[in-house]
This record gives C-alpha cells, structure tokens and sequence, in this order.
RNA sequence: GGCCUCGUGGCGGAGUGGCUACGCAGCGGACUGCAAAUCCGUGUACUCCGGUUCGAAUCCGGACGAGGCCUCCA
C-alpha cells in the first residue's frame, strides 16, 4: 500500500497517515454547511478537496472501510432570522424553520451532486443531536452534563458556558495563549461570563421567535460548537482520525471543539489529524457582499453572473483542484476557461466509458499531503502517450482515473453541446442544418480548387464565432471537416 | 496591537540543499492551396538584504509586500 502522508496543523508537521484503529476503518468528520442560504464558491472548497481525500481513503482503505461525516448545521441564528423573517404564522415557527433548512439543504445537494462529489457516509443534522431519549445516545445535552459534572462548565442566568481556564492545552490548536486572545481585547463581554474567553454551550431561546428544547437549564438551544462535538462523538467515536474544515475554522469553532470533547471524554485528543484548506479569493479580492463579487455555486452553475456564462461542475472541480489545498486560491473566470480547455483535450483523448480507477503515479501524487497538482501533472503526462484519440492504453488509463477524480464525461459533454446551442440562438438565423450545408458547400469548392469560394464561407462561418477544423480520415483519406464554437 | 500563512518564469502552479515539474500563452517547425485544429520542438523563474554550507530559490535571521485569524464565516 502506498504511504498516505497528510499534514496535520496541529503539529504543523506532514505525518505518516495510519488509521487509530484499522477494525473501525478511517473516520473523518468535515465542517459542513450552515443551511440558511446558497452555498458560495468559498463553501465548495473543503466539499472539493475532502472528497478527493474521501476517494483516496477508500481506494486505498477499502470503500467500506471509510467512514465520511459530514454535518449540516440547521440550528443557527442566522437560520432564526432568516425563517422569523419569512415567516406568515401559518405554520408554527418551527415547521418555517424546517422547511427553510430543508429547502437549503436540497440545493446544498443539488450544487456538491454537480461538483461531482460522493454523499458522505452520514450527513447529520444538528437538530437530530441536541437531545436524543436513549440513555446511551450521545447528544449534546449529555454532553454538556459530562462538562458540568467535570468542572470544566459552569450554569449562569441560564446560560451554560465552557470554563476556559479549566483547560490547560486551550489554545494549542490555534497556537494561541490565553494571554495573547485576551491582549486582543476583542472578546464578547457578557455578564454571564467567569472568564472573557468562555463560550457558550447552552442559551435561552425565546420561545416567540426562536427554536428551543426542554433541558435541565431551561428551555434553551446550543451554542455553535457543541453540534460537531456530539454528532462526531455519536457517529465516529471520541477520537477519531481527521477532521477537516476551511482554515478560517481553527480559531475558534476547532479548538472549542476540541475542548468540550477532551474534557467531555477525558481524552488527548479529539483528532488525530486536523486538516484545513485556505482561504478562496475572487479576482484578487476577498470575496464578500459589500465588494459585489460574492458568488454562489449555483450562479456559477447557472447563471451568466461570473465570465458572463455558465459553468459545469467539472470545470469548477478542476479549477478548485488546480491548487493545493492548503495554498490560497484565486478564483478566476481565466482560470475557469483555462480548465476549460484541459477538460475539453482530456476528454477528446480519453477512452469512454472507463470504470474509476486510479494510475500508481496518481495515488502516489495524491498520498502526498493530497497533492493535486502533482496529480494534474500526471494526467497530462499520460495524455502526451495518446497516439490515437480514446484508443489504447493510455487513452483507457486516463479515462480511468478521470472517472476516479471524479469527472463526468456525459454531463461535461452536454454542458459543451448547450454552449453550442446557446450560441447558435444568439446569432439567429442558423442552425447546425445549416452549418452542415455550408461545410458541405465549402468542401465542394475545395474539391473544384475555388479557394476563394471556400475560403470566402470559412470567413463567413468565422464572423460568426465558428470554427472550422479540416481532418484527414485515416482510413480512406477523404477530407472531413468539423466545427466548433469558438469563444 | 497579538498570532499565523504565503511571496517561483508573461499567466496559472508543484517541488526541492546540487540533476532547475506541469499547464496556458508566446515563439519555431510539420501538416495545409492558405488557415484553423492537431502533432513535434523551444526561451524565460525562484521578492530583497544578510548568515549557515563545498554548494540555497530550497535552511536561519531581517526587510518589504500580500493574505488570513483574533467577531459570524469554508
């Protein structure tokens, strides 16, 4: 088996990747959407990069021996606002809310499907893990509990807030003394506090406008971190292998995480390898509202909002894998093209129809801290093998490990063909019938040696973004012409 | 203010204490009536200043620049 190494930051090391416990196979936990509104280019990037890890782990573990967790964040209040504001009391409060972060997670679906990325192995929903009846269910009121009871939370005007000082190692993720987050001096002063670093793990709810349970400090909802605590606790275990999540995560979501499962558990540690992706950039700049380059998987997807057309899914997982993961990126609409172009050459030369499955040169690129790069770099050495398009080895060997990154031929392909079509119903007037007489005509003026008669319908094809491209075919030697939208 | 990351050729982007990826664009050639497409070939780099070393773009220190976190954020 190939050596997996991964970076870790907690120890800001590249380690040797050995499951804690191979007879339970690799678990991993990955932060995920906050189900309130579209998911943004930003969002895509840990959904992209985890999925590729996800692929390797199972090839090289076993595809039953991978457990993927991923949780959806449906209790937030951002989610209460958002629902509160819509909300027409025809329903109660709590049926708006669960029909908003069901609407959300079904476009969430619907956008990381088109990404080509694999459904995880459990895709928990918070509101599931607040407060489960079996008394050997872990849940996030249990949890709590075990804090109390452990003296490391405390209840105050019923709040329930992690005691910060009472952990020695808080702040090690983030590499951060208590000192240092305090100089900062830009911490939540509440009167409900011991300590300006406390956090809350259990808040009241107005039982008017916000979603709330019954627990032994009132009726009440969870504080931000405690979801990720109990469902990986739940379904991975109380320590377990990765966990990942977008860079801006660490401080404090991770490390508060961290807190509440070693003291909760009395472990060492939570994970065994904590692994972050950088931060996405649009155009140079930060993305955000204010700037008006904020932009959502689905306008890329189909809108015309970003490089003034759609994309295909395939064409973002290309783009986002371009970079390593950990390295900023800059999403750009010349990057998009660029990928573009790659997909469309792999895809002319790969064989068809081809099962997922890795090269040795792949894996070996992705073993290395999941350096896709490397791996893209591979992929374009085995299309300069090509001699004959989708024939051979290679051609079959790039299919192969296409299908294993996750690329999908036909949706690829149809996105190209409605490009096309697109294009054609902008000019008005013509259609491929069309174009097919024209070459015909063309080729016939060719055959009499009117080349200023064919080249003539050339230009004319040009002038209009059309793209004529003369071939050989090899067996007969008769000349055949194709076309293409150029943009 | 504190902490952290990064700075590679025209662009994107890996990597490495000595053999200097890869892609795009450019340039040259083949093919073509001429092109396009395709195929073959090809130049250019490691922000700056010190230090360690036989040797550093790669390690260390500093400067400058960019970004992130410290508050919701992937």
């Amino acid at each position: 088996m190939a050596e997996l190494k991964l970076y870790d930051t907690l120890t800001r090391e590249k380690r040797l990747f050995a499951p804690l416990d191979p007879a339970r196979g690799v678990r991993m936990y990955v932060c995920g959407p906050t189900v309130y509104d579209f998911a943004h280019i930003g969002n895509a990037r840990p959904v992209i990069v985890f999925d590729v890890l996800f692929r390797l782990l199972r090839h090289l573990y076993g595809a039953d021996h991978v457990t993927y967790v991923r949780n959806i964040t449906d209790v937030d209040d951002k989610i209460n606002k958002r629902a509160f504001e819509r909300w027409t009391h025809e329903r109660p409060l709590t049926a708006e809310i669960r029909a908003l972060t069901d609407q959300t997670l079904a476009q969430f679906h619907a956008d990381v499907d088109a990404l080509g990325c694999l459904r995880p192995t459990h895709e928990p929903r918070a509101t599931d893990f607040v407060c489960r009846p079996e008394p050997s269910a872990l849940d996030m009121v249990k949890i709590i509990e075990r804090l109390i009871a452990r003296g490391h939370a405390y209840v105050e005007q019923g709040h329930v807030l992690f005691d910060v000082p009472s952990m020695p190692a808080y702040g090690r993720l983030a590499r951060r003394s208590l000192d240092e987050m305090v100089a900062g001096a830009r911490v939540d002063v509440a009167p409900y506090k011991r300590d300006p670093m406390d956090f809350v793990l259990w808040k009241p709810s107005d039982p008017e406008k916000e979603p709330g349970w019954e627990s032994p400090w009132g009726f009440g909802r969870p504080g931000w971190h405690i979801e990720c605590s109990a469902m990986s606790g739940a379904l991975l275990g109380e320590m377990f292998d990765i966990h990942g999540g977008g860079i801006d995560l660490v401080f404090p979501h991770h490390e508060n995480e961290i807190a509440q499962s070693c003291c909760a558990f009395g472990t060492e540690r939570m994970a065994n390898f904590w692994m972050h992706n950088g931060f996405l950039m649009v155009e140079g700049e930060k993305m955000s509202k204010s700037l008006g380059n904020f932009i959502t998987i689905r306008e890329l997807l189909a809108s015309d909002r970003f490089g003034g057309q759609n994309w295909v899914g395939d064409v973002l997982r290309l783009a986002m894998l371009k970079t390593h993961y950990r390295q900023p990126i800059d999403w750009t609409v010349e990057g998009l093209n660029e990928s573009t172009n790659t997909l469309d050459d792999w895809f002319r030369l790969a064989a068809p129809d081809q099962p997922a499955e890795p090269s040795p040169a792949v894996i070996a690129a992705l073993s290395d801290d999941l350096n896709t790069p490397k791996t893209i770099a591979e992929l374009h050495a085995l299309r300069n093998h090509i001699r004959v398009p989708q024939q051979g080895q290679d051609a079959e060997e790039l299919g192969r490990n296409l299908a294993f990154l996750g690329f999908d031929r036909a949706q690829f392909a149809a996105w190209q063909k409605g490009r096309e079509h697109a294009v054609l119903q902008a000019l008005g007037g013509i259609d491929e019938a069309d174009i097919g007489r024209l070459i015909a005509a063309r080729l016939a003026a060719r055959k009499a040696r009117n080349f200023a008669e064919s080249d003539r319908i050339r230009d004319e094809l040009a002038a209009k973004g059309i793209a004529l491209m003369d071939a050989k075919d090899p067996a007969t030697g008769e000349l055949t012409t194709t076309w293409k939208v150029a943009r």
